[in-house]
DNA sequence: TTGCAATATATAATCTTCTTATATATTTAA
DNA sequence: TTAAATATATAAGAAGATTATATATTGCAA
């Protein structure tokens, strides 16, 4: 990730967004994605994405399939029946969090019951 | 804090954020305003709120005042000049990274080039 | 033809940050 | 008199990230 530690908890849901989005895509691919959506602003670490991606296979939320590119492995990972509901879920959770974040960046003024 | 885990990394801000905004405050205040402002979707934890209280305070971005309210000791925090530019340097990384994370959830349409 | 950038996945070691549990102590309302 | 609210604090552990490292192919430029 790129200069902010804000990011921290929110990778899991930026991925399943991408996958809800877009269908199937590769670890490599999420990365770009991201890049490009953010102007370049959040650049996932492979050392964060991979165990990520692994966690959420384990628990039912992905599926992967291997396909050969050029010579190169690309595992393609797409949302379960589980999965798609769960990303609702996460979005809905993080629309909130954000809502509550803009509420305390741009707080309306207390009135002067204080 | 509570439900998600979202709020990862946006502590500091958070808290510098509402001391610019309020002068000076007191922990267990920090942690009530936050409630107030985000509709109690936000419960700060002390076990987080104090030790980064304190980190910020050995980084020279805060300072602490003691003072006795109804025999219970209050420690106020109020930014440095340090503080002040730190705030404002947060504020700009949180406000870019909400808009990322909004780039992301609420994507444009991508154009047909791919 | 050599070397570097881009493409592609993966894991181990480490660090930071957060949660949970625990401790202490006073005031106030039931 | 007892529980809830007020007030601060730290230790242990878990979670989640970064950094470093490893491997391997393709394509472009020098």
């Amino acid at each position: 990730m790129i200069q902010t530690d804000l990011i921290k908890g929110s990778l899991k849901t930026v991925v399943l967004k991408l996958l809800q989005e877009n269908g199937r895509m590769y670890g490599y691919e999420i990365t770009r994605r991201v890049e490009e959506l953010t102007s370049g602003r959040i650049k996932l670490t492979y050392g964060a994405l991979y165990p990520v991606l692994h966690k959420l296979e384990n628990e039912g939320v992905l599926v992967t399939e291997s396909e050969n590119f050029n010579n190169r492995i690309r595992i393609y990972y797409s949302l379960t029946d589980k999965g798609h509901s769960v990303v609702a879920e996460k979005i809905e959770e993080m629309k909130i969090f954000i809502e509550s974040l803009q509420n305390i960046i741009n707080p309306q003024p207390r009135l002067t019951n204080a």
